[in-house]
RNA sequence: CGGGGCGUAGCGUAGUGGCCAGCGCGCCUGCUUUGGGAGCAGGAGAUCGGGAGUUCAAAUCUCCCCGCCCCGACCA
């Protein structure tokens, strides 16, 4: 160690905030560089490494050959697939000394859509699965947690190639289960959510998410096993509502000043209370202006329909409108639709039950199912309509997933009420189907000579962020825990006082145990201090910390068990075994 | 991109117009010290984020720019 190109920091830097952000740049396991950017040092690096290997055991065991793309891509693959003007400003482009457009490769769809296309034509040669660990490049807006999202980061991408549904679903599912079992190798805990497949197209999608309170997705699950990121959360429709010639008809209102919620239902009870209860804002169809807009910059306004107790959820929306965003509506886009009031908007102008030929879209949540009867916007101020119901008096273009999901919302699967967590997404799997393989080319011919497009699956861990998961997980007060599969060294050697005896055993030791397969740190410093040593020892973070000191002269060394703190001392002949059995071997 | 905080040595920081910019950690030399971040003595290390301006005088005031962190928007 006296050798080792490292230097702990005493104190926390001042631009980290999480604990394993802090902890990796104390220990000295790496360095930012640029925002978002990172340098490996020795120790991070071998930590790195040790994931990666387990990550080539497992996908090897499933069937998956390696290669490697280069990181620096020329533009076209990515215009053929769209992806050059999708991605918009997340993706890093540069040009080379003739103007030629290249790219840092933000992710691989196209490059290994394109070279099956190249090497392969016939069904004999599926299923392939190939994959590779990467370093990928996203001009996130906005980098932040060390590790967990960088701008520059390590990915191992797995792409799966079949001549039909069925392949594809025996290949996504050997990835899963090779995504399993990695994660339990590592032992970090993992949650598996539906998710939606957003700007990667295709069909089914799920994310491997770390439970954690600095996760950046949320998602829920239920008692009876339901999980899904809160983006793909679907709401279960309520029965529908049969209206007979005994429900009442609807009734326009003057509610000057309601422009809000609250407000409108505060009047409500005072004005025309109901019989049997109190209104409430479930009462109430809230209609909400947005704007989709495309990458190409078109806009398009569009109103979406919710109970008023619920708010909009802009990410949830956008999730279903990739790869248009959604924002909220402006004041110029409001303008050019003088039919729409704001406070008092209601469906008479929206969607189909509007006679106008560019009435703006109306989707509504699956909670406005036909029948139901609400309180909504009469579309001139200061006037809503009571007893509107859906089916009977307006109806619309669709429904679409835009309210907010609230702990208690019932699964969709009927397993129960839902609760919020969140998560760090440390891998996702999807079936791609065949978008890349269409718009690239790629097909084979099937065994009548027919050519087929060939259906992918696209499977993504996020390996340096699996890395910094790992130690925000791991850790305590005096620094960093590692799980002995992915620490540094399995043993951290300390040798204290001025004994030269002392110094000579520890080195025989390190010697020793490395020759039986042990990766030792040996701290061999003579002239710090033995509480610098200690310190250093526990923020490091080895499995298993020997000091050899003191109670040599009595044949005794000391052994102790990072995790758990507990400590013994050993006699010299039996260290070796102590040590094994610590490490679990 | 919006809101907030900030930028002084490798790290953490003090310094709101006035002498050679101070302290702790770390680093170098010497002596002492060696089971919980040692002591003494000496030393190296700073374009005070950059530029322009105000002033007899700027780390400190003004303007522009750059960068960092947090929240939001955004985000396989």
């Amino acid at each position: 160690m006296s050798r080792l190109f490292l230097r702990t920091l005493r104190e926390d830097p001042s631009d980290a905030e999480l604990t394993s952000h802090k902890l990796l740049i104390r220990a000295g396991y790496i360095r930012r560089t640029a925002p978002g950017i990172y340098s490996w040092l020795p120790l991070g690096l071998r930590v790195l490494r040790k994931i990666e290997a387990i990550l080539r055991q497992e996908m090897e065991a499933a069937g998956a050959q390696e290669v490697h793309f280069p990181a620096l891509l020329p533009a076209e693959p990515y215009q053929e697939s769209g992806r050059w003007d999708e991605y918009g400003p997340l993706l890093f482009r540069l040009q080379d000394r003739k103007k030629g457009d290249y790219l840092l490769a933000p992710t691989h769809e196209e490059m290994f859509t394109l070279l099956v296309k190249d090497l392969y034509s016939s069904y004999k040669d599926l299923p392939l699965t190939l994959y590779q660990i990467q370093t990928k490049y996203r001009d996130e807006a906005r980098p932040r947690a060390g590790l967990l999202r960088g701008r520059e980061f390590v990915m191992k991408d797995a792409y799966s190639f079949d001549i039909d549904a069925a392949g594809l679903a025996e290949s996504y599912e050997a990835q899963r289960a090779a995504y399993t079992r990695f994660f339990e190798r590592l032992g970090l805990e993992y949650v598996i959510v539906s998710a939606v497949s957003g700007a990667m197209g295709g069909s089914r999608s799920e994310e491997f998410l770390n439970p954690s309170p600095v996760g950046e997705d949320e998602f829920v699950r239920s008692p009876g096993g339901y999980a899904a990121n809160v983006e793909a959360v679907t709401t279960p429709a309520p029965p529908e509502i049969i209206w007979d010639d005994d429900t009442p008809l609807w009734d326009i209102v003057p509610t000057p000043g309601a422009g809000t919620i609250a407000d409108l239902i505060e009047l409500a009870n005072e004005a025309f209370p109901r019989a049997d209860r109190r209104w409430e804002a479930a009462d109430t169809l809230k209609n909400v202006v947005l704007v989709a807009v495309q990458p190409s910059g078109q806009r398009e306004v569009f109103v979406v329909g919710l109970p008023g107790d619920r708010e909009v959820d802009l990410k949830r929306l956008g999730a279903q409108m990739e790869p248009a965003e959604v924002e909220p509506a402006g004041a110029a886009d409001l303008e050019k639709h003088p039919e729409l009031v704001p406070g008092y908007i209601g469906p008479g102008v929206l969607g189909p039950n509007s006679a106008a030929e560019d009435a703006v879209r109306y989707l509504v949540d699956p909670r406005v199912v036909s029948g139901t009867s609400w309180i909504t916007g009469a579309n001139e101020p200061d006037k809503h309509v009571v007893g509107l119901v859906a089916g009977r008096d307006f109806t619309h273009d669709g429904f679409i997933e835009c309210a907010e999901v609230r702990a208690g919302d019932p699964a969709p699967d009927g397993s129960g009420p839902l609760e919020i967590a969140r998560g760090i997404e440390i891998g996702h799997i999807f079936q791609l189907g065949t978008r890349y393989a269409e718009v690239l080319g790629l097909s084979v011919l099937d065994e009548n000579g027919k050519a087929r497009t060939v259906t992918m699956g696209s499977y993504g861990v996020g390996v340096s962020r699996v890395l910094a998961a790992i130690a925000e997980s791991n850790n305590d007060d005096s620094g960093l825990v590692w799980p002995v599969q992915v620490a540094p060294a399995q043993v951290h050697l300390v040798a204290t006082g001025k004994d030269e005896a002392v110094y000579t055993k520890a080195e025989e030791l390190a010697a020793t145990w490395t020759e039986a397969g042990i990766e030792v740190i040996f701290d061999d410093r003579k002239k710090v201090s033995p509480g610098v040593k200690f310190a250093d020892a526990e923020l490091l973070g080895m499995p298993v910390i020997v000091i050899v000191g003191r109670g040599l002269a009595k044949g005794l060394i000391e052994v102790r068990d990072r995790r758990s703190g507990q400590r013994a001392e050993i006699p010299e002949s039996q260290v070796l075994a102590h040590v094994e059995e610590l490490l679990g071997q």
